[in-house]
DNA sequence: GTGCATATTATTGTATGCAATATAACGGCG
DNA sequence: CGCCGTTATATTGCATACAATAATATGCAC
């Protein structure tokens, strides 16, 4: 029994109505790699972890669905999604289509006082690199996210925010599966060379520093077929 | 009784498996303008419609609303979105953020037969144009859209085309708003130039005329703010 | 007749129950 | 011993039932 992962968080948090919670859980879990890439998530236990039934965790793990940080199978349930390396692809081919234009529409609208947030999140991020643990990994994860996040939030177009969450968030699987190199997230100068950029209103190299480091995240991934590849999700762990 | 819309699409479909079918047919009868934004879509009427249980029918709405084509309130129910002024002005954005960069790959990938596809597609836009009566308005507005589609599914980028298709949905939410002109959607012509330009590959000159399409798409809004902007969702209809 | 408090109705939120499907366990047979 | 068909178990799909909330109607005071 409990076949499905004991993830360890927090499912307690007053505020918030069921589903969303759950789902943000989860989202996190996923995120912060606390569960793995095909991994059973049974509405049973789910529900059971949260104290709700079957069909608020249904509901969540539906949403998750939508996000594609969860697949599921008809009659079969729900699994952490377990992206192909094709898949991987278009996830970085997107995002360097994306993101070049969003910082473009955050230098044209970004304030001094974001410019020292993002500044802030920064050194955070720098903190957390040099901190060992596992709980200081999860932490550097988010905030390397969070950065590229933080960007598409100031370029105030909430479409191209969520857009952005999504294949932020399911980078981060990616990069749980194919990454090779021990730097658990992208390059911590980089997203520094960016900002100072942004900081002499340089769009133009801001936006090639930005391509590049895309590029560079995708350079330590290992993209080759694998074996099996999608075996019954590598056997359902 | 029956306050919700009584839209007249077709609820029978023995393939596809339940959800899907009834969200697809919400999602085709709000995009061919069907049903104007703010109408309310009460579980147990869309559940009545397609004879499925009211899980079904909020499943199917739930699925909607992430697509951004249907907000649900809280305890209060589901809506057929009704775009702000702001969130009309972000859409475009998006577009214009989205749609060059796809059309560029489109561009790099695009086969012989494609782009013959794509003249057929144009074919049909020009003959329903000189058709009159309602069903050619909505064909119409559906093959409008599809050009872009298009362009996106031949990018091969499967997040891209599925972001694409939640923008060009929501556009025609947008333009049923806020549209002045009388034609119902995009400049035929444009889509032809930008094709023949294709044809030649000059990506530049086709990226560009993409963007002055979608500039003049937006043109044509009218985004003032409305006196009762968001009263209750316009009286929810 | 208007305004407000109350009661009634309708609709949503959530849990539970049953049928259908898939998975796993079992046992005979080659 | 392995293979295959059968039975048993677990899990999902869907519908229904009940509780909670909002919308509406009613009645009373003024």
């Amino acid at each position: 029994m409990n076949s499905s992962a004991d993830m360890l968080l927090t499912p307690s948090d007053p505020t918030d109505t069921g589903t969303q919670q759950i789902r943000d859980a989860i989202r996190d879990a996923i995120v912060e790699r606390r569960l793995a890439p095909g991994t059973k998530l049974s509405e049973s236990d789910v529900g059971g972890l949260f104290n709700v039934s079957r069909t608020l965790a249904r509901a969540a793990l539906q949403a998750l669905a939508y996000e594609g940080l969860v697949n599921v199978e008809r009659n079969r349930g729900a699994f952490v999604a377990y992206p192909s390396p094709e898949e991987a692809r278009q996830i970085f081919a997107a995002r360097r289509l994306v993101e070049p234009g969003i910082l473009k529409s955050a230098a044209e609208r970004i304030t001094a006082a974001q410019l020292k947030q993002l500044g802030q999140l920064l050194l955070e991020e720098g903190r957390l690199i040099g901190e060992r643990g596992q709980s200081a990994r999860r932490a550097e994860i988010k905030a390397s996210g969070d950065f590229h996040l933080m960007l598409a939030s100031i370029s105030g177009n909430l479409i191209m925010q969520r857009f952005m969450e999504e294949l932020v968030a399911r980078s981060s699987l990616v990069i749980a599966l194919y990454g090779q190199s021990s730097a658990s997230s992208c390059g911590h100068s980089e997203h520094a060379d960016i900002i100072t950029a942004l900081g002499r209103k340089d769009v133009d190299t801001a936006c090639d520093l930005m391509l590049h480091h895309i590029e560079h995240i995708e350079a330590d991934l290992d993209l080759r077929e694998r074996k099996s590849f999608d075996l019954r999700e590598a056997f359902e762990r």
